[in-house]
DNA sequence: TCTTTACTCAAGG
DNA sequence: CCTTGAGTAAAGA
């Protein structure tokens, strides 16, 4: 059962294009919230295949977390295979981030 | 740079 | 009601 706020959040998420990345404030901020925890546990608890939760990082340029996993090699990896450069398993954020409108 | 603390809100117990 | 969580920001060390 998903809820009106993970609807929302998946719909953003799923939103992301290619070569891009979003983090966790960006989609709490599009939906006019400050839930940005929330926002992760959202993501977190669909695994929706739709939604390209790899795509969704800190806003600290960090992956922050996938599959429970702090730090996620594949996250990193797939993200890099997209075409995001990487500084030490941090994403330029300057170039890749995704804004809503 | 790292750690601690405070803020915030949804979901689960 | 209390704890947890894929976070963020500010402050201190």
């Amino acid at each position: 059962m998903l809820t009106k706020f993970e609807v929302k959040v998946l719909n953003l998420t799923k939103k992301i294009p290619k070569g891009k990345v979003t983090t966790y404030k960006e989609i709490a901020k599009a939906l006019n919230t400050k839930a940005y925890r929330a926002v992760g546990t959202a993501l977190k608890k669909n695994p929706y295949a739709k939604v390209p939760c790899h795509r969704v990082i800190n806003s600290n340029g960090k992956v922050g977390s996938y599959k429970g996993k702090p730090n996620s090699k594949e996250k990193i990896r797939l993200l890099k295979k997209e075409g995001i450069e990487m500084k030490n398993n941090k994403i330029n954020l300057k170039k890749f981030t995704f804004s809503f409108s």
